[in-house]
DNA sequence: AGGACATCTGGACGAGTGTCAAGAATTGTC
DNA sequence: GACAATTCTTGACACTCGTCCAGATGTCCT
């Protein structure tokens, strides 16, 4: 039985290794260019190996996307449990954007790809709308815990509020590695102001 | 002279001809499932042909996002010219954004495509961002206008007001591209709410 | 009509793709 | 240490890809 069970955690184990160079192999070349051959050259294993542990290539990016999910909502909850005043919070979540903006880039330009790939392969679809809705959680808490600092209330639905945000990350996103050195702290400025547009 | 004049119309009218029919695969397929063989085939001509007229894949795509900005802004001139209150402005603009999304939905998908193609090739980036400045340039219109006729001013700068329109309608195309038959309509409402409010 | 040029065809090329399977290497068990 | 199961390597397969080119076809001018 324990023998069983190491064996699975194992096998997942190895999987999860899998999927993080995978991960790492598809935010440097984007999903049009990575083949499975590259992605192993991001390991210590051949190329074989990945059809040992993923039935396709379908699979591999499948649980890729799945785990991207676990790892891409970063500690924002720290910024909105440490905030003690409407602007603390403000300035707090606009420079942890900033910050991931710039440290997280490529597996942010990761994320538009896919999630772009799932507006024709449907079997993206499910899983990017998961974590869509992650994150639109994690901006509803945000703008909800705002909203109490200052004595307010959200104006917009939270599917909204999210969209906002997206916009301003993406575009953001496109400047940053386009190298506009400003990008940073444009957003910063921009998503201070949105913030506190969506409270009244 | 008239000849040379005549040829050189030939050969682009051909280019565009060429063109047209590479949007409209990669608004099927996507950029990443797109081959100049498929492309051959949406065409009366063969595959060599594509070479004959540009001179590699890159050269193509490139030129078809050109001509993609030709096309993208629709009419919305006219809904602002036609508005004679903000209320009509705010649900002419809304009709047409939920008009398109549906009518066009191929079409934005293969720029949001391209768009997130361009975080990784550095050959698309300067197209894509001077497709999003005319976007940005037709939203600050439409805010503009808007701000006129309700005697306000508009509280965004127009790069943020644009990405946030733009965040909408993204999350828009992708629930009414998994099958989301309110996505329109919740599109018109958000669009006219975030109108109002990015005006004060 | 005939020649000169533009346009197009269809096949070939080398490289790269996802997939698979036979066997080598490793690991765990008695 | 020997046997069995797991894990990994290697090479092959049938494709598809972008690119190129020799030659067929078309077009236009004199």
């Amino acid at each position: 039985m324990t023998a069983t069970v190491g064996r699975v955690d194992k096998f997942e184990e190895r999987r999860r290794e899998l999927a993080d160079a995978a991960l790492q192999t598809l935010s440097e070349l984007g999903y049009a260019r990575t083949s499975l051959r590259e992605i192993a050259q991001h390991t210590s294993f051949s190329h074989g190996v990945l059809h040992y542990y993923f039935r396709d290539k379908v699979e591999l990016i499948t649980y890729c996307v799945r785990r991207y999910k676990a790892v891409c909502v970063l500690r924002y909850d720290e910024v909105i449990a440490a905030a003690r005043t409407g602007e603390e919070l403000s300035t707090g979540f606009a420079a942890a954007m900033a910050g991931t903006l710039v440290v997280d880039a490529r597996m942010h330009r990761l994320w538009y790809d896919l999630r772009s790939q799932s507006l024709f392969e449907p079997a993206f679809r499910d899983d990017v709308r998961e974590i869509d809705a992650i994150l639109e959680d994690m901006i509803t808490r945000v703008v909800g815990r705002y909203a109490e600092l200052v004595d307010g209330v959200p104006v917009l639905p939270s599917s909204a509020a999210y969209a906002g945000f997206d916009g301003l990350f993406q575009q953001a996103l496109l400047r940053h590695l386009s190298g506009v050195e400003t990008a940073p702290a444009q957003l910063r400025v921009d998503v201070e102001r949105f913030l506190a547009l969506v409270t009244a």
